[in-house]
DNA sequence: CGACCTCTTCGATAAATGTCAAATATGTGC
DNA sequence: GCACATATTTGACATTTATCGAAGAGGTCG
């Protein structure tokens, strides 16, 4: 089985992963709680990681919350890293996927928001010993 | 120039990285405060976000957070993942270089120890807009 | 020294990832 | 309907990654 469909099976890729949050005891000690982190949280956690683990990506995300209602529209984002614009609809497609960002068409534009609340459940989900 | 060899320029890649605390204002909203995230830093975070982004290295900080000491040897942490050592190694490999795990030869063995503070820095460096 | 244990490196392979150009949608306004 | 703007999908390609078995390196102990 390949990872991705790995993952489809835990976590019902494509489309909003569950919230991290709700999935689980995220806070505040997770990987410290677990004496051995289940295969599939381990799953679930590294997809989430995964999205946010690349500099365009990244990028983008610290674009997105300087704006206005933390949102912007793709021909926007794209000239901001310098990246083609399938290239950054690619990058778009997986922070929505893993509900780091909301999607919604307004015309002829496209806008991503930024959804805060799914970057702070994974960066509890890496504060250990602490709280 | 390919990526490592990009972060090689950036980061001195492959050993030590400094320590992200001291290479970026992370805390409490670095994602947020940077209007347009530094390449450079946004590569720098990349490669750490890459080092937890695997179920198995997960996995790994997990059991060794719940070991006394945070510490293990690669012979008792094959089993844990059920990957092969050389496997192991790897994985180990990677979360030392980027500072997430420190190495020490004792004897036969060699015991991995994990270093809370770098799991730290890089969760308040997705802490956005909060404390 | 030689047998043994532990760990890492090497070489190979399959899978996943990031990127672009070209083609295809989706929507607006004449 | 048609031209235009925006966004996504498709197909291709090179790079990176995870994994293993086999071989080598480091250390212990008879």
């Amino acid at each position: 089985m390949t990872f991705i469909e790995e993952v489809a099976n835990i976590a019902c890729m494509p489309k909003p992963l569950p919230a991290l949050h709700d999935a689980s005891p995220i806070c505040c000690a997770p990987l410290g709680t677990n004496p051995s982190l289940d295969p599939g949280d381990a799953v679930a956690l590294a997809v989430r990681l995964k999205a946010l683990a690349d500099p365009a990506r990244l990028q983008l995300l610290a674009y997105l919350l300087d704006q206005p209602n933390q949102e912007g529209c793709t021909c926007r984002l794209a000239p901001v890293i310098h990246l083609s614009e399938p290239t950054v609809s690619h990058h778009l497609k997986q922070l929505e996927a893993t509900g780091l960002l909301t999607k919604e068409r307004r015309g002829m534009t496209v806008h991503y928001r930024v959804v805060p609340e799914a970057i702070h459940a994974i960066a509890r989900a890496l504060h250990v010993n602490c709280c």
